[in-house]
DNA sequence: TTTTAGCACTCTACTAGTGAGAGTGCTAAA
DNA sequence: TTTAGCACTCTCACTAGTAGAGTGCTAAAA
């Protein structure tokens, strides 16, 4: 595989840039004209014929100007693109937005959604941050009415759990409260697997309660996302190349399939926080996602309790500035996270 | 406001139906020969040209058949539609499907949301049933780290409401606990006024608890919707009126935007449960929605806990089945809400 | 060897025109 | 009140023709 030359890379790097503002195929003329190249257009013409030659770019049609392929995003975002932070005034608002708001995850989800959508102008995903390994912290059984009883659980990292279950017979709330405490005394900190050592410790009607305590903590260890947080759809449709429906496919399935998303999510995205990954086209691995982009990063606090977000749009999208915005909200999630959790 | 005769009624019902079937304007004759009205294709041009003069048929243009407005889909729906059930195979596949999920809103809410999409073919809208007014169940507070304590809150109806506070000193487990059983003992049962009434007894500490528990319910108490559940969208976004995209809007926007749905809920659906409300073409007053119907019901408890559901689909949409697939949902919700909330 | 000017060639997008077909609206008779 | 008959209108699909954009190639210049 050749290298690209400085030229080639400059011509490259222009005509992602002016396609992904216009949205319309780039002429050698275009390029001439508007950037001042101290070559002729001919000379230009060359080398992108030789940059489709090498699959970087293609052409919709014989007269036509150039288009970027996947594979020109790709060189793009990894080597033309430099690494740019958002601007101070920018993430000054977005983090005063955050401060803000009251302190808990119901609040800031929404809000990491609906900035990055907005600054974006694409489609963002946020989930909830869930524990990798879940730990026993407090448990609660609430009697409802008869023999109702409302199991409240909550884990480390301030994730409650709530499920209701009903009794043989009616325990009234002092019973139940005894029960809760002799449990919370001894699975305080535990793990799912720690716990079960000590069930057999237990008297029956503790028992079954730990059991569904352990099938709940399970389920959240094994389970990757929790809510999935979504904003700016109905704006990112508006895009020329989601005019089609079909094109729009994709795009509503990440949006809105949840076994899809965490399928993209698992796949796309590494178990360390910190690191944003782009994922242009699929990568031919989703057809659905041909026509779309997406920036993704994971957030929290690696090993411990991590999150996913991101935005998805079309592939001719403002990478410097989706990168940009992910990084630094996955950045400041991942504060709020570590102040709230950390031990 | 002259009646229709029983013959313009029938035509009427046709187009309808025909319509909705095939998304495409219907001429005299395919009425004649589909439906064996024993009359000439003249005869019934004269009864459409009339029907179009009272506002119940439009024409896309001169030599087209005919399509039905809103207000001939209002008419339909009100005066020609029967009251048909769901069949009772399809009843008891979802009922079943209920019953097989594990007992509690986070299980049913997308359930509900993916059967009223899979059996209408429409977006479904599903929200968390909410109490009409908070009462106080439960209190909880635990020590995380250091100063930070998570409150867990309780209401009535089972609902969790969570949040962090910072104390000005640490205080630990034992000491929350006590707080905790206190608070408990007063304020079981209560609404937020009644709490009010109580606060001046307390010492300071727990006076600053209860004041953020009265702040939660009193949000709780205004707030209308919950965590809202959606399915289908993209499954409704094929369909051939939304292939043009800025009629997509209004959908993307009843979907997306939150303050929009509500504002569409608060308006359309009265506060009683069981009924069935369908808002056609935006009734004139969301111009977002020209091009799509709602169907929707409260479910719940009257003045108890409710929630909404629903679904959106184009206007032309099977309005039968739309309608009795959301009454029957909104039954079977109801009975699970009045099972575990009942007092 | 690289760059450039020049020009033929290709393809799209737009416009106009045409004819078939669908469906109506009207009129006058049954 | 219903019906047959027919003129009229409008869409849709097809064909042609044209202007313009942009390329690809060739041969000369640097």
């Amino acid at each position: 595989m050749n290298e690209l030359t400085p030229r080639q890379q400059t011509i490259l790097g222009l005509v992602v840039r002016e396609y992904v503002k216009n949205a319309c195929p780039i002429s050698s003329r275009a390029l001439v004209e508007y950037y001042r190249l101290h070559v002729s257009t001919a000379t230009v013409r060359n080398e992108l014929s030789l940059l489709e030659e090498l699959g970087y770019l293609s052409h919709p049609h014989t007269s036509a100007g150039r288009v970027p392929t996947h594979k020109g995003y790709n060189h793009f975002v990894e080597r033309l693109l430099g690494e740019a932070e958002l601007p101070l005034q920018e993430r000054r608002t977005i983090a005063h937005q955050f401060h803000q708001a009251r302190p808990d995850f119901e609040q800031w989800m929404p809000l990491a959604a609906s900035v990055l959508a907005s600054t974006t102008s694409g489609a963002a995903l946020v989930t909830t941050p869930q524990a990798t390994q879940a730990h026993y912290k407090h448990l609660q059984l609430i009697s409802t009415q008869g023999r109702s009883v409302l199991l409240v659980l909550v884990l480390r990292g301030g994730l409650v759990k709530q499920q209701m279950l009903n009794l043989i017979e009616p325990l009234n709330q002092k019973s139940l409260n005894e029960a809760s405490d002799r449990l919370n005394q001894l699975c305080n900190e535990l793990t799912a697997v720690e716990i079960q050592a000590h069930v057999h410790e237990l008297p029956p009607f503790e028992t079954d309660v730990v059991n569904l305590v352990l099938d709940i903590m399970q389920r959240t260890d094994t389970h990757t996302a929790g809510t999935v947080y979504r904003d700016g759809l109905s704006e990112v449709l508006q895009q020329p190349e989601f005019a089609e429906v079909d094109t729009a496919q994709g795009l509503m399935r990440v949006m809105e399939e949840r076994s899809f998303l965490e399928a993209v999510l698992t796949d796309a995205l590494s178990p360390e926080t910190g690191s944003v990954r782009v994922l242009i086209g699929g990568e031919g691995r989703w057809d659905e996602l041909q026509a779309c982009s997406l920036v993704l990063a994971r957030y929290g606090v690696t090993d411990f309790v991590t999150g996913a977000l991101g935005i998805i749009g079309p592939t001719r999208m403002l990478y410097g500035r989706a990168i940009s915005t992910v990084r630094f909200v996955a950045e400041l999630l991942s504060d709020l996270v570590y102040d709230i959790y950390a031990e």
